[in-house]
DNA sequence: CTTGAGTCTGTAGTGACTACAGACCTTATC
DNA sequence: GATAAGGTCTGTAGTCACTACAGACTCAAG
């Protein structure tokens, strides 16, 4: 037994077991820095903890919930703190804050439309489902490019 | 006045504009087929429709929530109706419903840790504040690799 | 009638992964 | 302990979803 219980620690294929995310990518998030570089056993093998695992699901998450790579350093940053002031993280926590329920807003939109359509679609024609028109109704698109 | 007002059509240039996409991503969207090619004037220039900008915001809004190309394609043909049964659909719509309320949830998740955040921040000292935590307590992870 | 801006096409570059090749290590089986 | 299967290491190349650029054409203004 080698290693395989070097003080709780697991490779790098258990961590992406356990966070759901391919092995490469976990090399590749640590390679710009949005997860640190892990410990090394003796033969040079990558060793993670729960913390990691914590670390990568969140950034999965984030992923999937549509932040980019930079948005989602910048939420991380905010949780590891540090190097910024106060006001920099009231700022930028409010930022995303507003990001985030206008995300909210427009999943719910989407939600409702779903859900109409499942229910309608107990029947046996295909309803005229309006999700283009409920998503497309914004009041104001011109600032837009808030990408 | 060549066309200008081509029965209240307009370029490409103004679609983009007015659903804050970027130019060239409208003409990949034709050609990867989420967007109708749509007609020409005399001088081959595409001219677009009303039609096409609620298309064209649908999807842009569907990427910024972190639907893939294919899932988007895929809500499109919902709406489109046409080629499948309504069994079909009615699965369809199902599996996305859970998938946007999966979403939903998660990002009320980090919604209250910003607010928190926020809430604590007018103080002076950076808060212990565990969005990790918050993010990475899945009950399972197991099916996993969705995306 | 030129000049500048907008559109057309195809192609090349970027960001975020994802897969592959070849070397090394490790575990299982003979 | 020899060998084979499989996991890990590195660097590099490929893919997906855009985004930018180059060169030709068109159009509207001065």
């Amino acid at each position: 037994m080698t290693d395989r219980a070097i003080g709780r620690g697991f490779k790098r294929s258990e961590l992406a077991r356990q966070t759901g995310s391919n092995l490469e990518t976990v090399r590749y998030y640590e390679k710009i820095g949005l997860l640190p570089e892990p410990p090394r056993s003796a033969n040079d093998y990558r060793v993670y903890s729960e913390a990691h695992v914590r670390r990568l699901r969140f950034v999965m998450r984030g992923r999937e919930l549509g932040f980019s790579i930079e948005e989602i350093r910048g939420l991380l940053e905010l949780v590891d703190g540090g190097k910024q002031t106060c006001a920099e993280v009231k700022e930028r926590t409010e930022h995303h804050l507003s990001d985030v329920r206008a995300k909210i807003a427009d999943l719910r939109r989407i939600e409702k439309i779903l859900a109409q359509t499942a229910a309608r679609c107990s029947g046996d024609a295909i309803p005229e489902c309006p999700i283009l028109d409920a998503l497309s109704s914004y009041p104001d698109v011109g600032d837009a490019g808030h990408r």
